[in-house]
DNA sequence: TATTATTTTTAGATTAGCCTAAATTTTAAA
DNA sequence: TTTAAAATTTAGGCTAATCTAAAAATAATA
């Protein structure tokens, strides 16, 4: 059991981000700093450390990757954040948009034993409060089967099943035209020019969003 | 709202813990050091930015005693590694020998908003699973009015009330005996030998503790 | 009161994790 | 294919938090 530091599991969660966004798992130095807010330099650093520590897979130039003892460490500290947030909203009636930054801390707590138990308390919840897939303690996702709203078909119905959680704008946003994990979507109509997005809400509420707005939403067929 | 790492926490949490048991609030360097399980350099060093922070009053080669802002911090700190040890025994079924590393971690997280939620859903608590009193948010402590079991009566009826949590080990040996917060102690008699102690548990157990068990118990009269 | 022992501070180093500026490599454009 | 731009790494520096060894101050003892 090798014991990371906070700094260094932080590293390990975002190369897994980036790497499912990216061709072949591979993540640049370039997204990296731009993900932890920190100048290349820093990231060229901390990868060599991590690289020594047969954590990620590091070519100059080219990029890094996870090792298979990176990729679990990485999904546990997932899984011990979208724990920590369903906690928070399930038990301590926080809202979505409050618990991410919090939870930032919440994951680097070192205690098996503690999410574990957590875990259980909270009934192994399978998904956090943004809809995101908490793995088990083997390091298993359930699968969502979900679409990105902006790539959705017309006229037919979807359920609001995943948004990204880390914008509290976002999430404020979704709160103030009350639409909330699990709503009916149907997309009445994509207007060309603009990319706007006519949709249906519940069976009874039409509005407007945004492009930028859609990218942030993932829905699955009812 | 001046933001302290987790290591200032810990240091203006322990000068408030050794005030407590020092003449006019003054802990020693030497003191500091071996509680911190540092050099007396080391503490030396941070003494002196502590103090130019103003969260401790520092006198060269004299001693170290909190400020008004350093002993609210350290107050809040004792604060959130109680609730959290609470939270720990009470929800997460943990025992009161598994809990403090936990805290140790858990009462560095930085969210107020965390903290008052938590005490809210553990109902105000006023003591920790160790008897040890929680202060409230405005740091006020409930006093227990307790005396260590090493200076109590003859023949006289305690309830134990308070124990010391930060040996996981003597918090095992009670498990071991089955001695619990709240149980009944009678002292029958005191062997002044080797100072140990002959106690009558729940008015059916009897045993005899050694003088250094008694000095980690706390009663309070009947 | 001198001398010795203990405590505390100072001096100088080290490591993790960041930075900027300069150099190098790769990619894109002319 | 040469040149320019962009991405990345290297070099050198900084701060927080630790250390050891040496110096200085205080306390204890003869
Ligand atoms: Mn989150
Ligand atoms: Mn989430
Ligand atoms: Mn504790
Ligand atoms: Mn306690």
């Amino acid at each position: 059991m090798i014991l990371l530091s906070a700094v260094e599991e932080n590293y390990l969660k975002y190369i897994f981000q980036l790497s499912e966004i990216s061709d072949r798992g591979i993540v640049k130095t370039n997204d990296l700093a731009y993900k932890l807010e920190h100048s290349a330099a820093s990231v060229t650093d901390m990868l060599k450390k991590l690289s020594d520590k047969k954590l990620v897979a590091y070519k100059k130039y080219y990029g890094v990757s996870l090792t298979k003892t990176g990729l679990q460490i990485a999904v546990q500290v997932l899984r011990k954040h979208r724990l920590w947030e369903t906690f928070l909203v399930k038990n301590l009636k926080f809202t979505w948009d409050q618990v991410h930054a919090i939870a930032e801390q919440l994951e680097h707590i070192q205690s098996d034993e503690l999410i574990d138990r957590m875990d259980e308390y909270l009934g192994h919840p399978k998904f956090d409060p943004h809809g995101d897939p908490i793995p088990d303690k083997q390091g298993v996702f359930s699968s969502a089967n979900v679409i990105c709203l902006a790539d959705a078909k017309l006229k037919k119905q979807y359920l609001l099943a995943n948004v990204n959680d880390e914008s509290s704008a976002f999430l404020k946003y979704l709160n103030k035209i009350q639409l909330k994990l699990n709503d009916k979507i149907k997309i009445l109509d994509k207007e060309e020019f603009d990319e706007t997005i006519q949709i249906m809400i519940n069976e009874k509420k039409q509005m407007t969003i945004s492009k930028d707005a859609a990218q942030n939403m993932f829905v699955k067929v009812v």
